[in-house]
Parts: structure tokens; C-alpha cells; sequence
RNA sequence: GCGGUUGUAGCUCAGUUGGUUAGAGUGCCGGCCUGUCACGCCGGAGGUCGCGGGUUCGAGCCCCGUCAACCGCGCCA
């Protein structure tokens, strides 16, 4: 007999009545009854009952054992009477007899209970990660994860890819987020930086002649977390291809996703691969205002600017006065009651803004009629032209924000976001993925003015060398994000591999070549001995693992993560240098005040 | 850095307008129980009401400050 088991916790049935088996698992719940106790076995695999009563030869050391207690026990295996077959376990139909009995790791008293999953601190799950780990949701996450990237793998590799890895010690590449630094024992005041992304190895390795790469890659960026992201370290499905357009990427890596949605997604509708919309970054911003549109929500926004300019409505007819404002409507359809609109409006005040603006069309005593402190201001016939090119009816509402685009873009896309939950309009049960193309290659700083990056520097410019020729700000990338229920679940490019492109692109942003070749020299070099043109992109395994696992936070499909401080509350860290390492690394700590 | 929400027993929570000794469930400890599967029954221990200050005859509750957690903003090639 095995040490530790025979069968594992799901592995018996009726047809190993009468054996005498071994099994090891986790004390899941204790009932004792005196005469007879029963215990519910569990391991990764499933639970079992077992039990002793006054014959057995153990039944004394049985009653001491508690909770999570890691135990190994032999016995035999009996089938249950009809009446007491447990239908909701697949071992329900036996039982294990106690005859020997061995604690493996007793359990202090638990500060997070494993049995029943009740709800709790997160603190508290954090810095006991191991016990939340034992629970039957996160061991399914883990699983699902474990799963999704095997699906992956097996994906890229029958598309012909290569797994390569790259390296995790590297240099530090100023664009982009915050780079982790690592200080140097052997070149003292000098770092290495660990990578945000392999973005410069990948497009090496086309450069290097290798065709088609993928990586699960680590990245690491050093910034503030979110529900959605992870603050320190996460994983992409990370691809580049020699030799392709921006369609051919699309062509590759939509197969990939969707089969692994299929896969995965519980019977969840998944929108077919040709069925994804191709929607500019500039409609994007104008229908959804965000550059990650939920789809699942039908709403889309519209410029109604025309119908308030010179309109009753001093303030939107004021704004439009200044140069750059506009009028959006955000549609709501069945939003036509006073208290739905005046709940959004102050849910626009929450979000920072004066407020927004609305009308809403009732069955009035002539047939229709539309009402709101908006429709009076601007009067029947403004307020039947917005109607009708939003093209609503009795019972519906619109609401409206003014200004200069950038200053209540995001507001209204969360605005449409919350009117489409609360009327019931997106739907739950499906994957909708967009892709986003026509990124700007710069954005103006709005205090200093100065043109920068908007995305990141490696981008071929639509148009080539002759489109940095004119305005900067008119420059579109072939770059392209896919968005999904409103995350951006992969971000990619065709890339600039022509240096004399990319020494103008960085020019235009203020970089000269000396800076060029000194941050990014040894990629720009390469571009030198006959880049092929390539692409490709990264999707975030993390937020499809939290889509599929239909989870809320990021941290539900990470196994060891960071709390939101970026602490790891069960290893400590990050903590205290000790003297000897600082001396050796040659730093010293300035205090904090 | 900024904003919102939350903070009462190990844990999940209740706690009325500011009014006697702050409660329930669960877990823990002890006792009883031979068919449970969220077992049941009896008893017990367990509290700096996040912390500090203020108002008041009296504060878990009101005010000010502060700390922490989460969510969001800034940030995120």
C-alpha cells in the first residue's frame, strides 16, 4: 500500500465496495454524533465521507481532529443504504469505514474557515492566501487558469508560432509606465530594469529571422492597481509575426481568443471572429466615450451640437460659442421617468461634472410630450428634431453633457455604461470584442503643449515617412487594441522597422538621435541589417482568466497577488534591506519624513 | 497625490432620536447525542465599538482630525 493513498477523494465508487482503501486529505466538516462521527474528506479532487463509530479502533483519536487538519486514513470502503446516498457529491453513493488513522499536519484554529466560503476580509484572505487558496472558487480559478493558457500554448503552436523566453534582467526603457530597477552589485550605481513587456525582444527576434514568436510573458510595470490590474507583475500572451499587415495579426490572434472563449466561457455567447467590428479610435471616443467600449451595451453616443447652438439653453448655447466644444447625447432607451433621470444626473455630479442635462418623452393628454427642465428651454421643435435623430420614443430618455470632448468624454462612457446596466440593456451572457485601430501616434500635452507619444513609440505610422511630414496630431498608427465587455484584453501594432522612420517619429516628439541611439540603440541598430516588417500583440492573460471566471477583481485569478498598496501581505514584501545588502549594492536609503 | 464607501466579538453582521450591563449567527472551549452530510441540543469564554480629540449630565450613534481596507481618478509604451 502507498504511503499516503490508494485512491484519491473523488476516486471511489460502488464498484470498490469492500475494498480496504487509503486516502489523504483535508478534514473539510466534522459531525460528530457520539456513538458515530462523520467526517468529509477533501482533496484537489473531490470529498468523501468517511467515519468510525465505538468499534473502531481509532475512534477516540478521531473525535480530537478539527478543521483542516491534513489526515491519512485506511479503511473500507461500504456501500450507503438508498436512503442516505448523498446526490450532490459524485462519492455519494460510499463511504469509508475508519480503521487506521494518521495526522499528517494538524491545523491551529482557523482565521478563514475553508468550509462554506463565506465572504471575507481581504486582508485576511491575502495574508492567508494558502487556506483561500483551498476553497473550492479560487481552486477552480487557478484550474481555469492552469487550462487557458494549456489552450493557448496548443493554439500558438498549431499556428506554427515558437515559444521563446526573453530575459526578465534587462535595461531600463524610459517610455511607457514605471520601470522596476535593480540595482547592480557588480556595476555599482548602475540598475537593470525588469521588463515591462519583452516589446523590443520580440521585434529582435523577427529582426533575428525567427518568423513567428509567442511567449507567456511576465511583465512588470510599477504602477497604481486597479480592480482590473495588478500592481506589480502580470502575464500576456505575448505574439509577433515577420511579414504581415494589421488584417493578417487580426486574422491570427481572433481565432486564438474566440476558440479559447468557446472553450472556456460556460456556453456564454462568444461574437464570431468575422463578426468583430473594426471601429476608429476617433468613433470610438465619440459612441462610447471610452477607447474600450463595452459592445454588450447597444447604446451609442451622438453629436447633437446643432440643436442647442443659438438655443434657449443659455449654457450649452454659450459653450458652443468657444472653439472645440460640442453637445453629446447619450440615448436611453426605456430611461423615460424623472427619478431615473435625475438619479443619472447625480451620478454625473458624483463623477465631477456640473451635472446632465435631459429630456424624457411621455404619454402627455395630446399624444406624446416631451419633458425635463431641457425640452422647455429649447422648445418643441429643437427638442423634436433631437428626438428624431436619436430615433426615440414614449418612454424613452436622452441625456446630454457639453463642452470640450476631452473634459466629459469619460464621464459620459461611464454614464453610458451605468444607464445600460440599470435599464437592463447589456446583456450578461455574452462576449462582444471590438477592435480599436486608427490610434494617434502623438497627443499634445494640454498645459506645455508639447507633442508626445500618445501609445508608444514602436508604431509604423499609417502612411509612412510622408505622414510625419504634416500636423503631428493627424498621424494614425497601426495600432490597434481589442477591446471585450469593456477591457482591453490585447493591445498591439504593425511596428516602424525603418530607422529613418523612427529617428523622424521620435524627432517630432522632441527626441533627438543621440537619445534615440542611446535608449533604444540596440533595437534601432538592428533595424539597420534588414528588419523585416512585422507586428503583433499581447493579450492580458489575467483579465481573460477574470472575464471567463466571470470574477470582478484580478486578484480572484492570481495566485500569490499583490494587495492594492502592492503589498504581499503572506511573504512581507516589500521590506527592509539589511545593511550588508545596501553596502554591497552600494545604496544607501534616504529617510522618509 | 485626490475623491467615494466601509471600519462594532476570530469572522459575517444588527444596534431605533444620543440614554441601564453593546446583541445575533458562525467559529472556538466543555457536556450530551449511532446516520449526519450547513447534523442537532445544553452551557461557557470571547469587545480599547479602528485610533485621537471635541460637544453633552450621558457618545457605538453627533462634530473635527487621523489610520486602514476596498473602489475610482490621476497614472497605465
Amino acid at each position: 500500500m502507498h504511503a499516503y493513498r490508494s485512491h484519491n477523494c473523488a476516486g471511489l465508487t460502488k464498484a470498490n465496495v469492500g475494498d480496504t482503501v487509503r486516502l489523504s486529505g483535508w478534514v473539510h466538516r466534522v459531525r460528530d454524533h457520539g456513538g458515530v462521527l462523520f467526517i468529509d474528506l477533501r482533496d484537489h479532487f473531490g470529498i468523501t465521507q468517511v467515519l468510525a463509530d465505538g468499534d473502531s479502533p481509532v475512534f477516540a483519536e478521531l473525535e480530537k481532529v478539527r478543521s483542516e487538519w491534513c489526515i491519512r486514513i485506511d479503511g473500507t470502503v461500504k456501500a450507503r443504504d438508498p436512503e442516505l446516498v448523498n446526490p450532490n457529491i459524485p462519492t455519494g453513493e460510499i463511504e469509508v469505514y475508519i480503521r487506521d488513522l494518521e495526522v499528517l499536519g494538524a491545523a491551529d484554529e482557523l482565521p478563514l474557515p475553508v468550509f462554506g466560503e463565506q465572504d471575507y476580509p481581504e486582508e485576511t484572505r491575502l495574508k492567508y492566501r494558502y487556506l483561500d487558496l483551498r476553497r473550492e472558487t479560487l481552486q477552480n480559478n487557478m484550474v481555469l487558469r492552469s487550462n487557458v493558457v494549456a489552450s493557448m500554448r496548443k493554439r500558438m503552436w498549431d499556428k506554427g508560432f515558437n515559444e521563446f523566453q526573453t530575459p526578465i534582467i534587462t535595461a531600463s526603457s524610459p517610455e511607457g509606465a514605471r520601470d522596476f530597477l535593480v540595482p547592480s552589485r557588480l556595476h555599482p550605481g548602475k540598475f537593470y530594469a525588469l521588463p515591462q513587456a519583452p516589446q523590443q525582444f520580440k521585434q529582435l527576434i523577427m529582426v533575428s529571422g525567427f518568423d513567428k514568436y509567442f511567449q507567456i510573458a511576465p511583465c512588470f510595470r510599477d504602477e497604481d492597481p486597479r480592480a482590473d490590474r495588478s500592481p506589480t507583475d502580470f502575464y500576456q500572451l505575448d505574439m509577433e509575426m515577420s511579414f504581415v499587415t494589421q488584417q493578417d495579426v487580426f486574422d491570427t490572434i481572433a481565432p486564438v481568443l474566440a476558440g479559447v472563449f468557446e472553450e472556456f466561457g460556460g456556453g456564454r455567447k462568444v461574437d464570431a471572429p468575422q463578426d468583430w467590428p473594426q471601429i476608429s479610435y476617433r468613433d470610438a471616443a465619440l459612441w462610447y466615450g471610452t477607447d474600450k467600449p463595452d459592445l454588450r451595451n447597444p447604446i451609442k453616443m451622438q453629436i447633437v451640437s446643432d440643436h442647442f447652438r443659438g438655443s434657449g439653453f443659455a449654457i450649452f448655447a454659450n459653450l458652443l460659442e468657444q472653439d472645440g466644444t460640442e453637445i453629446r447625447a447619450i440615448p436611453a432607451p426605456k430611461g423615460g421617468s424623472r427619478k431615473f433621470c435625475d438619479r443619472m444626473n447625480k451620478f454625473a455630479q458624483g463623477e465631477g461634472l456640473p451635472g446632465m442635462g435631459y429630456i424624457f418623452w411621455r404619454e402627455g393628454a395630446d399624444g406624446m410630450e416631451a419633458a425635463g427642465p431641457l425640452a422647455k428651454n429649447i422648445g418643441p421643435e429643437r427638442t423634436e428634431a433631437i428626438r428624431q435623430q436619436l430615433g426615440l420614443e414614449v418612454g424613452d430618455a436622452a441625456f446630454f453633457l457639453g463642452g470640450k470632448p476631452k473634459s466629459f468624454e469619460s464621464v459620459a462612457g461611464r454614464a453610458r455604461t451605468v444607464i445600460g446596466e440599470e435599464l437592463g440593456l447589456t446583456d450578461k451572457d455574452r462576449f462582444a470584442f471590438a477592435w480599436i485601430v486608427d490610434f494617434p501616434i502623438y497627443e499634445k500635452d494640454e498645459e506645455s503643449g508639447a507633442i508626445d507619444f500618445e501609445h508608444n513609440p514602436f508604431s509604423m505610422p499609417q502612411g509612412g515617412m510622408a505622414a510625419l511630414e504634416g500636423d503631428p496630431l493627424d498621424v494614425l498608427g497601426f495600432q490597434y487594441d481589442l477591446a471585450c465587455n469593456g477591457y482591453e484584453l490585447v493591445s498591439g501594432a504593425i511596428r516602424n522597422h525603418k530607422p529613418e522612420i523612427m529617428y523622424k517619429a521620435f524627432e517630432i516628439a522632441g527626441y533627438g538621435a543621440d537619445e534615440v541611439n542611446s535608449r533604444f540603440g540596440g533595437m534601432v541598430n538592428a533595424f539597420k541589417y534588414g528588419a523585416p516588417p512585422h507586428g503583433g500583440c499581447a493579450a492580458g492573460i489575467d483579465r481573460i482568466v477574470m472575464l471567463l471566471a466571470d470574477e470582478a477583481n484580478i486578484r480572484e485569478v492570481i495566485m500569490f497577488p499583490m494587495n492594492q498598496r502592492a503589498e504581499d501581505l503572506m511573504m512581507n514584501a516589500p521590506s527592509e534591506p539589511t545593511n550588508e545588502q545596501l553596502r554591497e549594492l552600494g545604496l544607501r536609503v534616504i529617510p522618509q519624513d
